[in-house]
RNA sequence: GCCCACGUAGCUCAGUCGGUAGAGCACACCCUUGGUAAGGGUGUGGUCAUGGGUUCAAGUCCCAUCGUGGGCUCCA
């Protein structure tokens, strides 16, 4: 089945300033379309900038991008960030002497008279004049012009659209972030260039609250949380890309995947388990051995029999599919599975919990009849987005993908798969993009992408339509007619995989995770030594009742106490002193400084007991 | 995999010009027994990622490897 991740950094969007969640007003629109103008520009500033601090500088492409812009350049030397302090401010001085932008266009000879010395406008400017792509690697339409923007002494192949004066960039509204490499064209066999990534605004106010943003996004780091709250840990010697679940980590993955499987069984689905490594025919006929070799790790011998660790579970589920005829009245089949699988990534992709070499999909296979398929697809979309809500997700962006050219089964399939996908979205009255022709070769899909607590979006869910694997192996069901029939085949993972949505759900609640899923939901908190004992007897009426609690009896004082319950994020700080002991109470202190104060051991069960229900975070 | 940067105590980091390793937190022990975000003292803890090289001398300079980070790329 198809990769449930999302591809890198699509989880970074910067919303709440531009969009703050709802619809985008007419005004804000054309805000955007100017902020789009600015950074194009700044882009402009940057390279002549760069130009004159380096003049055989090679310029590729600098366009406009989500919160800012990027400008690539083969230079002689690596940046160094004392080089952007220095392009930096130039820029700014640039922009103070305010040139005008003017457009032409031009024809090829003097294009190439023009860029003669850079050598990839020269590139581009082929590309254009053979009508293929555009500055930005995108087919072009319409006949080829070559358009370039002067400013001052500057001048660029470009599309613009431009401010008509540097001027209108605001030079405090404006900061160079950082240096990477990237391949001309993005493209691992040509050269390696040096993109410098700035951001721009229109206001300091909005540069500054991005910034802002920027820290707050760094300060959830996933990959810091984990290590603080002792949850989960990575180990050079072990291997990268292995996650390793201490004992906090693993009480969370616990009650994630007990709730996993309770939803699971109410929704009608069968829990099953399968190996972790299957042998080389079994993929060789699945077609992964063809289609997705170069992200499984290599076989192991075993008796002289080729085997391979799994990246997938479908040929597992397959398998027992066929381990008898299956007659149209035991349709739809359910099949669940929290199946671990390993994948090959390259070394420089792998991205803490969010991109790993192992880890665990939550699974489900649903075969079904033609008949049944409208029903199933809605229902499992309706699963899906109760599962996310469940989690303190709310908002969601779905993107359907319909048949590419190159495809297999018949299209009247899957023209009925994507009616079905496309009458789900629409009956749960969800906002969604079509991606025509972005369907695997396989099947037509929904992915879902939810929205964390920063506004970034993330994909979790897809749900897919599989016509390759059933005919590979020629799965069958007897109908209604007493023949035989190709089931429909759906892959679909909800959470995507575990490690990663445990990434995504550190970085949501910041670490302080809702009392249901918090790893430590109370801590005894005694005041003196006398007061230990009582402390425990409390928290065994706790765990009795179904709660995780810890005692804090260390000899700190406790306002330390109270504090390493803080950094913990642990919701509840139940206090014990002489005045608890006396009267059989707690006194309640929330994680959000909230403090109820003194009541009996019962009155805060319930209150516990009620927040874990309901999810609430506290 | 590629470009660049980084790797010093369990964690966060300092370490000057190459001259024989330091702080805070954590941990252990002792004192302290307190009322809503850090009480005090003492102590343990380092093959400076690993392996080579240069040098009288390497945490420091050079090379390689491993790992991490920012990106690129890929994603059945």
């Amino acid at each position: 089945m198809g990769d449930p991740r999302a591809p890198r950094g699509a989880g970074v969007f910067f919303r709440n300033l531009v969009s703050q969640g709802g619809e985008m007003s007419k005004k804000k629109e054309q805000e955007n379309g100017r902020l789009e103008r600015i950074r194009h520009s700044a882009a402009h500033v940057m390279a002549q900038a760069v130009l004159e601090k380096f003049p055989g500088a090679k310029l590729a492409i600098g366009p406009a991008i989500e919160n800012g812009f990027y400008y690539d350049f083969d230079l002689p030397r690596p940046l160094t960030p004392e080089d952007l302090e220095e392009i930096e401010a130039r820029m700014r001085e640039i922009i103070a002497e305010g040139y005008d932008f003017v457009q032409e266009e031009i024809d090829e000879e003097e294009a190439r008279r023009l860029f003669a010395d850079q050598p990839y406008k020269l590139e581009l400017i082929d590309e254009i004049l053979s009508g293929g792509m555009d500055e930005h690697g995108r087919p072009a339409e319409g006949k080829p012009v070559l358009s370039i923007y002067r400013h001052g002494p500057f001048v660029d192949l470009c599309r613009g659209p431009h401010v008509s004066n540097t001027k209108e960039i605001n030079p405090k509204a404006i900061k160079l972030l950082s240096v990477a490499g990237a391949y001309w064209r993005g493209d691992e066999h040509r050269p390696m260039l040096q993109r410098i990534y700035g951001t721009a605004w229109e206001t300091p106010k909005q540069l500054r609250q991005y910034l802002a943003w920027r820290e707050e996004v760094e300060k959830r780091d996933h990959r810091r949380l984990i290590k603080e709250l002792d949850l989960i840990s990575f180990h050079e010697e072990g291997g990268p890309g292995l996650a390793y679940w201490h004992p906090k980590g693993g009480r969370i993955r616990q009650v994630i995947e007990d709730f996993w499987r309770e939803q699971h069984r109410k929704g009608g689905y069968e829990i099953v388990f399968t190996p972790h490594i299957g042998r080389a025919q079994l993929w060789e006929r699945s077609g992964h051995l063809d289609f997705y070799r170069e992200s499984m790790y290599a076989p192991m011998d075993v008796e002289g029999v080729e085997y391979f660790i799994k990246p997938m579970n479908c040929p597992f589920h397959i398998l027992m599919y066929k381990t008898r005829r299956r007659s149209y009245r035991e349709l739809p089949l359910r099949w669940a599975e929290l199946g671990t699988v390993y994948r090959y990534e390259r070394s420089g992709v792998l991205h803490g919990l969010l991109r790993v070499r192992g880890f665990t999909q939550d699974d489900a296979h649903i075969f079904c009849t033609p008949e049944q398929i409208e029903d199933e697809v809605l229902e499992v979309l309706r699963f899906s987005l109760e599962m996310l809500r469940a989690f303190g997700f709310e908002e969601f962006q779905v993107y359907l993908a319909t048949m590419p050219e190159k495809h297999v089964g018949e299209p009247e399939r899957w023209e009925q798969a994507q009616n079905s996908l496309r009458k789900a979205i629409e009956a749960e009255g969800l906002p969604y993009e079509v991606d025509e022709g972005g369907g695997a070769f396989y099947g037509p899909k929904i992915d879902i992408k939810i929205k964390d607590a920063l506004g970034r979006l993330w994909q979790c869910t897809t749900i897919q339509f599989d016509f390759n694997l059933p005919e590979r192996f020629d799965m069958t069901y007897v109908g209604e007619d007493g023949k035989e029939h190709r089931p429909y085949m759906v892959h679909r993972a909800l959470l995507g995989s575990l490690e990663r949505f445990f990434g995504i759900l550190v970085e949501h609640y910041a670490g302080a995770f809702p009392v249901w899923l918090a790893p430590v939901q109370a801590v005894l908190i005694p005041i003196a030594d006398r007061h230990v004992d009582y402390a425990y007897s409390v928290a065994n009426r706790l765990r009795e009742a179904g709660l995780r609690v810890e005692v804090n009896d260390s000899s700190d004082r406790m306002q330390a106490k109270i504090r390493d319950a803080q950094m913990e994020k642990i919701p509840y700080m139940l206090i014990v002193g002489d005045r608890e002991m006396e009267a059989g109470q707690v006194n309640l202190r929330r994680r959000d400084g909230e403090v109820p104060g003194a009541m009996a051991v019962e009155t805060f069960i319930d209150l516990a007991l009620e927040a874990v229900r309901e999810h609430r975070p506290l």
